[in-house]
DNA sequence: ATGGTTGTTGGACAA
């Protein structure tokens, strides 16, 4: 069995005592991390190799950055989202382990609509499915996770009366993200539990979010079909949002069947 | 609630 799951840690230097908890707790094989907030060269190696993890890193300076641990090696890693030669942020990270080609995704915000980020959310997310079409032409197993910033449906969302005209939530960023699902994609956390409501993987800072239950579910796991016929559990990790100095996202997990 | 919080950074900006 693969073990992978997806954190966004909101800076990996100001989160580090509970990432390290937490893989040694949780003890995944492979983790995608987004938001690590930290040049390439500052990645925390030492104590994450330390716990027995390959590192593959995609950072810049104060924002974004993205990253991939693996207990087994990382081969073919490749930083960037095609499509975009002026994209300067570190968003996307892709690389194989094992037999299976995976992705650390962090999906732009696209916050406030009627300024240049929603567009480019757009844009990124036009770019993502032009990549999956890729992926899926290889006929080679995927997985595609991280930080979508989408609430796919309303019970995504604790009040979705509030975030309609949001940027993650809007019918616009709704419909690209169908798009990219009516590729062929799986997605994974829905597809094992239909129809169910209040798992989020996002509560806000403010307002008592957390306390409160306020939360979003905008962390996911997109799977190609070889890799979605392997799918046997999808979890959401809550205990990690519970700590002191938690990030505002937790991690979502997925097990895959060791190819046979 | 024209609030509220956290992180990077050392004043805004991003989320």
């Amino acid at each position: 069995m693969l073990k992978l799951a997806t954190w966004n840690v909101n800076s990996v230097k100001a989160r580090l005592p509970n990432v390290l908890d937490w893989l040694k707790t949780a003890d995944p094989d492979v983790v995608l991390l987004q938001e690590i907030k930290c040049e390439t060269g500052n990645f925390p190696y030492f104590e994450i190799e330390g716990l027995g993890y390959h590192t593959a890193v995609h950072g810049q300076k104060s924002y974004n950055g993205v990253a991939i641990l693996s207990k087994l090696p990382i081969e073919d890693v490749v930083c960037g989202l095609p499509g975009d030669e002026f994209d300067t942020h570190a968003r996307y990270i892709e690389a194989t382990i094992g037999d299976l080609r995976v992705a650390s995704i962090y999906l732009p915000n696209g916050n406030p609509v009627g300024t240049d980020k929603y567009p480019y959310k757009l844009a990124f997310m036009d770019r993502l499915k032009a990549r999956a079409r890729q992926l899926l032409a290889e006929d080679r197993p995927f997985a595609l996770g991280g930080d979508y910033n989408v609430i796919p449906e309303p019970i995504d969302c604790y009040d979705p009366k509030a975030w309609e005209e949001d940027a993650l939530f809007r019918l616009e960023t709704r419909r690209k993200f169908r798009e990219l699902l009516n590729l062929g994609l799986t997605e994974a956390y829905r597809a094992l539990h239909p129809g169910q409501g209040r798992a989020y993987s996002f509560w806000d800072y403010q307002a008592g979010c957390w306390p409160l239950d306020k939360g979003i579910r905008i962390d996911h796991f997109l799977l190609g079909p070889r890799a979605a016929d392997r799918l046997v559990s999808a979890t959401i990790d809550k205990e990690p949002r519970g700590r002191e100095k938690a990030s505002d996202h937790t991690p979502v997990l997925i097990e895959l069947e060791t190819a046979g």
